[in-house]
DNA sequence: CTTACCGCCTGTCGGC
DNA sequence: TGCCGACAGGCGGTAA
């Protein structure tokens, strides 16, 4: 379901919802069979902590409670709400906790490629040791994650969706990304000049950024912690998009598997 | 080591 | 109308 914007907007609204302070005083497991079996010890250990704050890494949302984090992955169809009837329950709800007397947060995954983690915060780095670069981030350095891209013999397509090397693009950034860089997605990245990623990069941050200003994209299921829609899927230029006229030349939009995944492309606007 | 594919799930949509 | 297959924004494990 999420990719970076729509995980970064999840955050920002939980966020303003649960102030730093909030406390869980009680649970609610409902099923525990999410990817990975919900950890009902560890996260009994945050009753009574007080929230410290609600962060984002890579597509993770974190909530920090005292020494601990709760982290919580989206997979393809999670999503976090927040009820005001007491253990309100849906088909597909996983477990709630009950902050106040009218403040209920409750995780939602029909598919259950969704999890939920608790770490202790020290222990948070080695975590996500395996995670690339934060796209988002100042602090990223893309001269060096470009020189990576360039030793890579996978089309670019498959490289920016690896987030080992660069966090938080999926399958339809990914898609739009390379469409509004003209590069073909199937080109290995080997191919490609440091100038070419290093603008391919320049991209990722400003299609994401146009993202969370939209309140990201809503392809069928995605909805904000408000139940809103983000607005992002009508300035789509590809993704969704097959044989139908590309925006800037007319042209069929192409469609194919690339690596499991379905990828768009305009043959006349992206050449190898 | 890297890369490609498959499986994990439920829901929805389009074709017949 | 109903059935069936294809596909859906995720990742991790395994095989090559």
């Amino acid at each position: 379901m999420p990719e970076l914007p729509e995980v970064e907007i999840v955050c920002r609204n939980l966020a303003k919802m649960l102030q730093p302070g909030a406390v869980i005083r009680q649970w609610k497991f409902f099923r525990g069979d999410l990817r990975f079996k919900i950890p009902k010890t560890q996260l009994q250990k945050l009753q009574s902590l007080p929230l410290v704050r609600i962060s984002r890494r890579a597509k993770y949302i974190l909530f920090y409670f005292g020494d601990y984090v709760m982290i919580s992955h989206l997979g393809m169809t999670g999503s976090w709400r927040l009820e005001k009837a007491a253990w309100d329950r849906r088909k597909h709800d996983h477990l709630a906790f009950a902050i106040d007397h009218e403040t209920f947060l409750v995780f939602e995954d029909p598919r259950r490629f969704g999890f939920i983690e608790v770490v202790r915060e020290d222990k948070l780095n080695d975590r996500f040791s395996q995670l690339g670069a934060e796209p988002l981030d100042s602090t990223t350095n893309f001269e060096l994650l470009g020189e990576k891209f360039s030793r890579l013999s996978s089309p670019i397509k498959t490289a920016l969706m690896n987030q080992k090397l660069l966090v938080g693009v999926g399958n339809i950034y990914a898609s739009e990304v390379l469409f509004r860089t003209g590069i073909h997605p199937q080109i290995k990245c080997s191919k490609l000049s440091q100038k070419t990623l290093r603008m391919i990069f320049r991209e990722v941050e400003e299609v994401l950024t146009a993202a969370i200003s939209a309140g990201g994209s809503s392809i069928s299921s995605y909805r904000n912690s408000y139940g809103e829609k983000g607005n992002f899927q009508t300035s789509f230029f590809v993704y969704g998009r097959k044989n139908e006229p590309c925006l800037k030349c007319s042209t069929p939009i192409k469609s194919s598997m690339q690596a499991g995944r379905s990828t768009f492309w305009c043959p006349r606007c992206q050449k190898k």
